[in-house]
DNA sequence: TAAAATAATTGAACGCCGATCAATTATGCG
DNA sequence: CGCATAATTGATCGGCGTTCAATTATTTTA
């Protein structure tokens, strides 16, 4: 999936490199959507540990490195990164609880920081406000990856979108 | 598209529904890429009428406006919007100019409402800000339309995204 | 109008894909 | 060892994007 993206990507060029049949893989995975997403969870396991880790050196500033976390993964696994949206499960599904955990973990990491960051007035916004400004930092990050920021002439998609997320943490 | 969305859409069922060979639709459109830009950029098109109208019968509080019509263009034509996004070109290539000429367009109808709600010092802010404020609706419409708000308990994402419009374009 | 030149259309063929499943091979156990 | 259970295989199916020689339709020319 890093090397190939989700539109190349293919269940038998994964069995072919792991040395297995194509029906192993579905033997246990069960389906293609199944190993989708089981690597859209490990890709989650990824990011999460990643963001972690920024957030451990960081010194001030941290929803800042949240933030710049938020583009270098993207940008260090543009594919697999991509593949997490690029992705849908059928439209009466809903990913397994284990997938939908992973995405809260990530999601309740940025929740401390946003409230951490918060006035002692405000501080009852935090998950609300987090869930918009991950909205907010997620569009940025799409349009700096798909070349829709270049098209306009954004040259500094992490700086702009630092700003909106002052602005709608300012006090 | 319309119906069966970017990943089970094909140039073979298209031919089938008009009538015509396989064969003609590559006459035709030369490559599976250059019919989904083709088909893309009709969306876009009928994007860029629906904000046009939208706005056209706007009595006030036209940026409100505008958003609502982000979302709802995207609700109606789900797939078709989301095939915009899903779609990407060989990493070496970009959109040929007329692709990016519709999105400009839509780009400068936003442009003139953002314009219209800055204060006077700050209309030179308006292309970046506008930018930037793109960027953050389709975040929150892709979190809309791909349940990662659901799953994380948003509710009312456009009254979200409104609130982080408003705080921007604030004086 | 008839013949020749041009344009438009076709669909079989190729290699790839997801998916299935009877047949085979490997493993563990008494 | 013999047997039961588990794991693995890959041929097979229908569908996909893509190509292109062959065919059909249209226009031009004589």
């Amino acid at each position: 999936m890093e090397e190939v993206g989700f539109a190349h990507f293919s269940a038998r060029e994964v069995a072919k490199r792991i040395g297995y049949s194509i029906g192993t893989i579905y033997n246990v995975f069960g389906s293609y959507d199944a190993l989708i997403l089981a690597i859209n969870g490990r890709t989650l396991a990824l990011w999460r540990d990643y963001l972690e880790r920024r957030l451990e050196q960081s010194q001030g500033d941290r929803l800042g490195h949240a933030i710049e976390a938020y583009f270098e993964f993207a940008a260090k696994h543009r594919h697999a990164w991509a593949a997490i949206y690029d992705f849908r499960l059928p439209e009466d599904l809903s990913p397994p609880e284990t997938y939908q955990a992973q995405v809260r973990a990530i999601f309740d990491i940025v929740v401390a920081e946003v409230r951490a960051a918060l006035p002692a007035s405000r501080k009852g916004e935090a998950e609300a406000l987090t869930r918009s400004l991950l909205a907010t930092v997620h569009g940025h990050c799409v349009f700096a990856m798909n070349g829709t920021f270049a098209m306009l002439g954004e040259r500094e998609p992490a700086r702009a979108v630092l700003d909106r997320v002052r602005e709608a943490v300012a006090p």
